[in-house]
RNA sequence: GGAAGCUUAGCUCAGCUGGGAGAGCAUCUGCCUUACAAGCAGAGGGUCAUAGGUUCGAGCCCUAUAGUUUCCACCA
């Protein structure tokens, strides 16, 4: 045995997972007489860092790929990282600025070279973190969402989606983030509560000598006004309508018109029309035949049309044009108002909805397989409740911009003949006009939504387009893992591209996580600087320590607070693990270790490995239910509380005594249970587990490819299970005794016990000396008198007495047994209340009734001995 | 405006198809007992948010209320 004398993870964990690699373990083979079990990393950001958040993503995937590779199927965890579009563009402007140049500068070729070169540095940079996190991915199939297989994918299914008519290029209002410089989706925007105004200007009505007043809070776009809108039902306007306004400022006639998307209580009840720059207004545009014109530029300036504010920006704008309403003496009145407004996910700029032409995708055809496949459970959310956001999401849908004004990503496969101006989409590059055979062709300048090849990632990187055998054998994949945060970004995007491309599903379970939060319970963010880094954690305490305490106890689905009082928690168990094994394999030294079927097993023995039995079928069972956070205290109790604090305990007076045999028998079963724990423990903190394992006698191969335990029904030992629970029961009295009169838990006493159940005193005898401090078991029997002196105590089945001469101060002890009276008589009319209700009788199971009836005979007696006693202390 | 979650010990949270309220941390007491003081033994601590209801029986199911968090929608 080589185990150092103190838990000490650095010297160890790179060492193991270079073995795991370099032997290939990782890898997944397609197998014909193994069941695959797949999983598809997230693929984190290339600009990423590892976070706590990818910390428990990933750790909740390697433990369920260990476990399923436990269980012999052939597991596959593909790792790979994403281009992230928006995210590395902002960061390689960055870098030229540095150097004093812009994009321009450089161009599109000199752009994507640096681009290019920055990912190739630090692209790897969460890779190799997510290594010391002890990830069993399978490095070999690496992927990246711009390399030569998943940029195909994207292609192939931009041309098919095409054909089909699903993706279409249009002027639509779209997100449009001033400081990107990019078209954004929907679900790229995040509304923000601000404080702002609302401006009442008056419209002039052509020709008469009244006004139109409306409600705005954005003056800037009148500008852009090409008509304005009452509800059809508003009397106060019924005349107005068809009328002509002058538009302020502009001086433009613009028409009043009669829509139902006009609120009548919400300002006065007209609202301005500025198609360009509303999503509402262009939907009213559509309807009215209005003209879109667009007043505020794609860089934030006013444009030419905003006349002599071109130039401006729009906040700035909007001041000049207040200032001149007001002197103009059409400004009503300003009142505050408080609203929500949209900003972009990645640089929170304001993002400005406004009118361009962009690729869509066309999503309610897509969509409703998808919400299908999820209502009929071939997609399964856990906890389900995610199901219900996924359905609002996808019901509500609207179709998909998914073209950006970036140049890192996924060119645009679609080409423009300058001779003809015909458009050609193609996965191949087009060098000649289909069309009219020229040669001058422009691609597309827009780049793919990252999102887009994201969608395609469960199968583009298994090979798509071609039925790979990787693809056959592995996909579907069986679990995805994520955080409820990208279910709209991604989860459900996937669902859809995998119907419609490979036809199948790509993924059956759906496992969402929560955020990892500060111990206040507020996020973790750089701009708060309560972050915890998880690769210093890891340095500090081990991977193994960091897994534990992100993964001990929480429950799926939910948000946890993490804090150092958990890592302490977690190294401490960890610690606990080493040292248990260490006692183990000290005692293992020198001995024949054997298999447990071929032992003696005595009744501690058989009361261990029930308990462990129960532990396998308690892990597993919450495994395939995905509850890993309880398989793992599950695991957490089995070690600490029945193995260390009991069954070691146990095993001392066997151990420290002379009988070779028995020895022999107990450092067996001591040898088999600790296997099993470290079978059992391996997914969660795979390290500790494999390093020890490395000292275990009589085994074959690697921890990391053991077979995971199985429950096994001739292993569980009943009456010997309650018989030590018998014991344990003494032995924590004759504790509680001592410690309630004072008496120095070393202090040696004499226990007299008064039971039925004497061959197991007998038997156990030696346990309880050497447990509870005892010197003497007496068994009470006909011609055994008590000493005169006694602490008493009342147990399930037994009485106990002990001598304790002048260190018992008997007033209190009278008061405890008072006390310990007091509860037995609660108990008794708990029961007592259950079995005088006829209800309970009759519609109770009966087992139940039963059950209660034994208990309550039970605190009857128990209650009888009791008040014996105290009659004779008082006596 | 719509939806979902949460409310259990001082703190952080478990609690399964309804059948005697649990853990970790913190607190108190006593222990360096030859695996572990990162430990051992013992103890205290809860009207399960509130009010109704269903049931023989409710922390769990139903209804309402309050507080709290989050998501969606976007009404100018």
């Amino acid at each position: 045995m080589d185990m150092a004398k103190t838990y000490n993870p650095s010297e160890f964990e790179t060492q193991i997972y270079e073995e795991w690699n370099n032997n290939g373990y990782f890898k997944a083979k397609v197998d014909p007489n193994k069941l695959p079990f797949t999983i598809v990393i997230p693929p984190p950001n290339i600009t990423g860092q590892l976070h706590m958040g990818h910390a428990l993503d990933e750790t909740l995937q390697d433990a369920l790929i260990r476990f399923k590779r436990m269980q012999g199927y052939s597991a596959l965890w593909l790792p790979g990282t994403d281009h992230a579009s928006i995210a590395t563009e902002v960061k390689i402007v960055e870098q030229m600025a540095k150097e004093g140049l812009t994009k321009k500068d450089v161009g599109r070729e000199g752009f994507l070279e640096r681009a290019w070169a920055w990912k190739e540095k630090y692209g790897g940079r969460i890779i190799e973190q997510l290594k010391t996190l002890g990830s069993s991915c399978d490095w070999s199939r690496l992927a990246f969402t711009m390399d030569e297989r998943c940029s195909r994918a994207v292609k192939e299914v931009f041309v098919r989606l095409y054909e089909k008519g699903l993706i279409y290029r249009g002027d639509r209002i779209i997100n449009w983030c001033p400081d990107c410089k990019t078209a954004l989706s929907d679900a790229e925007v995040e509304y923000v509560e601000e404080d702002s105004h609302l401006w009442y200007i008056k419209y002039p009505v052509k020709g008469e000598d009244r006004y139109l007043t409306v409600a705005t809070s954005r003056p800037e776009t009148m500008l852009g006004d090409t008509a304005v809108a009452v509800n059809p039902k508003d009397k106060r306007y019924k005349d107005l309508i068809g009328k002509t306004l002058i538009l302020p400022i502009v001086n433009k006639e613009i028409p009043v018109i009669s829509d139902e998307y006009v609120e009548l209580e919400f300002g006065t009840g007209a609202v301005k029309i500025t198609p360009a720059h509303d999503p509402n207004d262009f939907e009213v545009g559509l309807r009215h035949g209005l003209e879109v014109i667009k007043v505020i530029g794609d860089d934030g300036l006013m444009n030419e049309n905003a006349d002599k504010y071109c130039g401006m920006p729009a906040l700035e704008c909007r001041e000049k044009i207040v200032e001149e309403l007001k002197t103009l003496g059409v400004l009503e009145k300003i009142e505050p108002l408080h609203h929500n407004v949209g900003h972009c996910y990645r640089c929170h700029h304001t993002v400005e909805p406004t009118v361009s032409k962009q690729w869509f995708v066309k999503m309610e055809p897509l969509a409703k397989p998808a919400i299908e496949a999820v209502r009929k459970k071939s997609v399964k959310f856990t906890p389900e409740r995610f199901s219900k956001i996924y359905f609002n999401w996808m019901e509500g849908i609207k179709d998909w911009c998914i073209s950006r004004q970036l140049w890192w990503g996924h060119r645009i496969p679609a080409y423009y003949c300058q001779d003809c101006c015909e458009m050609t989409i193609s996965k191949e590059d087009v060098k000649v006009c289909p069309h009219c055979g020229g040669t001058h062709i422009k691609q597309d300048e827009d780049v793919l939504d990252t999102w887009f090849s994201s969608a395609l990632w469960p199968f583009s990187t298994l090979g798509f387009p071609d039925m790979t055998e990787d693809l056959q054998y592995f996909y579907p994949t069986d679990v995805l893992v994520t955080g409820y945060d990208i279910i709209f970004f991604w989860v459900a995007r996937m669902i859809f591209s995998g119907i419609e491309y490979m036809k199948r599903i790509p993924f059956k379970n759906v496992l969402i996580h929560g955020l990892v939060r500060d111990s206040q319970g507020r996020k973790m963010s750089k701009s708060l600087g309560n972050g915890i880094d998880p690769t210093e954690v890891i340095a500090k305490y081990g991977a193994d320590t960091l897994r534990f305490s992100l993964i001990n106890g929480v429950a799926a689905g939910s948000d946890m607070r993490f804090s150092d009082e958990k890592i302490e928690g977690a190294r401490n168990f960890m610690n606990k693990v080493w040292n248990a094994a260490r006692f183990v394999l000290l005692n293992a030294e020198g001995v024949d270790v054997k298999p447990i079927k071929d032992c003696k097993l005595n009744i501690a023995d058989k009361w261990i490995i029930s308990k462990l039995n129960k532990t396998i079928k308690d892990v597993t069972v919450n495994m395939e239910k995905f509850e890993l956070g309880v398989a793992l205290s599950n695991l957490y109790d089995f070690v600490w509380s029945d193995f260390c604090d009991w069954y070691i305990e146990l095993t001392k007076p066997i151990l420290y005594g002379e009988d070779d045999k028995k020895r022999e028998s107990t450092v067996s079963v001591l040898i088999y249970v600790l296997g099993e724990i470290l079978k059992l423990l391996h997914p969660f903190v795979p390290f500790i587990t494999e390093k020890i394992y490395k000292d275990i006698p009589n085994k074959n191969g690697p921890l990391m490819l053991a077979e995971f335990p199985r429950y096994n029904s001739k292993l569980n030992f009943s009456v010997a299970g309650k018989e030590i629970e018998f014991v344990k029961e003494i032995i924590k009295s004759v504790r509680n005794i001592k410690s309630k009169t004072g008496a120095a838990p070393s202090k040696k006493v004499t226990l007299y016990i008064k039971t039925e159940n004497k061959t197991v005193i007998k038997n156990c005898s030696l346990y309880i000396e050497k447990l509870a401090g005892v010197e003497n078991v007496i068994l009470m029997s006909d011609g055994i008198t008590l000493p005169d002196k006694v602490v008493s105590q009342v147990i399930d089945g037994a009485e106990m007495f002990v001598p304790l001469g002048e260190l018992v101060d008997f007033e209190k002890e009278v008061i405890r047994l008072k006390a310990e009276l007091e509860k037995i008589e609660g108990e008794i009319q708990r029961a007592d209340g259950k079995l005088s209700n006829n209800g309970f009788l009759e519609k109770a199971p009966k087992a139940l009734v039963d059950s209660e009836r034994e208990k309550l005979n039970k605190y009857v007696d128990m209650r009888v001995k009791l008040k014996k006693q105290i009659k004779e202390l008082t006596d």
